[in-house]
DNA sequence: CTAATCAATGAGATCGATCTCATTTCACCG
DNA sequence: CGGTGAAATGAGATCGATCTCATTGATTAG
């Protein structure tokens, strides 16, 4: 591939005077510069990015990495960061870490040999994650996503998980429901998870009800009814549930269908994320939908303010209560009234 | 940043010998490659990618364009490619086209900048497509995805879209279906959906059935019942459909059940591309699944191959007919049974 | 004891751009 | 017509690594 210096050499000028056509068009004689820009036709010349990013010391590119581009709720962030930062001239570098640690830690380390310019990550854990401890000792800026902000010491773009699971909560409460329950992967292990069970919990307690205790499914994302049976029967049979992503609602709420149950009728599900496909499904998804494509553009701005040296000042994102019609006012169950009435109490 | 000449100075020995340290450790004494390692542990050295890059003439960075992550289809393959091409140690710059051609043009230019290794795209129509001319103009290797290979001149991974289509037809026919349509997006623009069509006519004409003309849907990936009403009355209605892609065909099913309908009763619907939120909902999508996780790892391979030099052979990926909830055997309608039979001849 | 061999290291060029600083060219004015 | 300042250009250093080739030092064979 053809370099400035050939490109120089056969318009008859030197390096600098060449390079100059192309950065500082103005410095350079009209005609000089026409000479040099033929020059680089013919000899098809594209500027070498790596030699420039040595030479300036910066790669304009952003190192993301999410947890697995399998859930919509990443990769519609990821399509709306893209779209940013290739508008501000930043390329991305794209690495999924499958909520596994040490694979965080590799491609941070790669991220940072690559000298991006600044790292915008979603981890499993924030508080405890060990590749985020070893980040304080570094100077590339770094920007949290979705992960709450916690005492992570590193700035985070997101909606407040807590206040949205509350009002999520009370939305159920509102309609009636007192039964609610809520459903989430395994161990509660990411961290925003665990803050809409918070938030769950603080608004069942607030109105006066029991919060139940957590149902996990065995997968992070796909619902599994034999763990939620056990829920739906006897004195305490909830009347509704919120799930901690909508992948897990929208397969909970498939399963119930097909166990013969009706989603509002028998059981209100309510999703969590908002993932356009949720809008689409019968019954469509009531959720929380966090803006996943403002979410992204955020990150990326609020990263290409922190690559020019400001602070970030960040207030948590706006999420909406999408109603849908997986989620109604609760019926009469198939309890006798009298016994559904006691188990209020 | 500490850079090899500090360590190397630190270390009391050459740049030359530093680098050798780490690159052939072999051909450095022990004792000296301790003192360097020591030396590079306390600067906290961290190998510049870039500067290596440029010295050697590689950037094991491979990039990728696909036409948007908001359809998991595309999400799904890129987390396998990622997996894969970190496994391999190579890093993917990702990039949206978002179905716009002067975008695509950017995005190439952009990355052979960048100096990637190999180009994996997926572009609108394979065809007739601008970049891909000029691309054969390039040393750079590139390898396309899902586009069908036709005359565009590129090898290409994915499935045999038209044989695909040809069995998704037959299955639906085997079922006792004989009033089976197609829905698109607008205007046929994505050569699969096309090739999806031929597959579907050719499948129909070879059962001595008329193949409908296609149905547009106003958008790509979202269904417009009314844009399908006029085909499910009359003599001619329809009792089976064929959407060329799934989120069409999973917001398709919502609308009939939203309208009253019932799926497959009604009308059988079938899609194609085999995302997972599929096998979830209620009733699950029959579909035609291109192993997406197999495409994104056989990109990934190829393009491996691509950049040692050899010439790829490339046979199509096996598609799978997975058979799901929303397609049943034809059921009398409620038109008069003499009618329906008349409308077969 | 000297020559030959091999392991270990260093000096300097190189990748392809940009930047600083010096030098040349040019226009304009007295 | 020479001088002055601005405009245009060039020479060379630089970014951070790797590679070639030369050199040093140690070991061993003759």
């Amino acid at each position: 591939m053809a370099d400035l210096l050939s490109v120089a050499k056969l318009a008859g000028v030197s390096r600098a005077t060449a390079a100059r056509a192309f950065s500082t068009p103005d410095l350079v004689r009209d005609t000089t510069r026409e000479k040099i820009f033929h020059a680089a036709q013919q000899l098809a010349f594209r500027p070498n990015k790596v030699a420039q990013q040595l030479r300036l010391q910066t790669t304009q590119m952003i190192g993301v990495m999410v947890p697995s581009l399998d859930n919509p709720v990443f990769a519609e962030q990821l399509q709306a960061m893209e779209v940013a930062a290739r508008a501000c001239g930043y390329s991305l570098i794209v690495t999924t870490s499958e909520y596994d640690a040490s694979r965080e830690n590799e491609i941070v380390e790669e991220m940072l040999r690559q000298r991006v310019d600044g790292l915008v990550l979603t981890v499993a854990e924030a508080d405890k994650s060990a590749v985020l401890t070893q980040l304080h000792q570094e100077t590339t800026p770094c920007l949290l996503v979705y992960n709450p902000p916690g005492n992570s010491g590193f700035p985070s773009v997101g909606v407040d998980n807590h206040a949205a699971s509350e009002a999520a909560t009370r939305y159920l409460i509102t309609l009636g429901h007192q039964q609610i329950g809520m459903v989430a992967g395994p161990l509660l292990q990411s961290d925003r998870a665990r803050q809409r069970y918070e938030g769950y919990c603080l608004a069942m307690q607030a109105a006066g009800l029991a919060p139940s205790p957590l149902i996990e499914m065995p997968r992070h994302t796909q619902a599994d009814l034999k763990s939620l049976a056990p829920h739906l029967h006897g004195d305490n049979a909830l009347s509704a549930l919120i799930c901690t992503n909508d992948l897990l609602a929208i397969s909970l709420i498939g399963e119930l269908q097909r166990a013969g149950l009706s989603v509002p009728n028998d059981l209100s599900v309510m999703g969590f994320d908002g993932i356009a496909l949720g809008k689409y499904v019968y019954p469509s998804l009531c959720t929380v939908e966090q803006p996943r494509a403002d979410i992204g553009r955020a990150a990326i701005h609020t990263m290409l303010n922190m690559i020019q040296g400001e602070r970030p000042v960040l207030t948590p994102l706006p999420y909406v209560l999408r109603k849908g019609e997986s989620v109604g006012a609760p019926t009469t169950r198939k309890t006798p009234p009298g016994i559904s009435s006691r188990s209020v109490a």
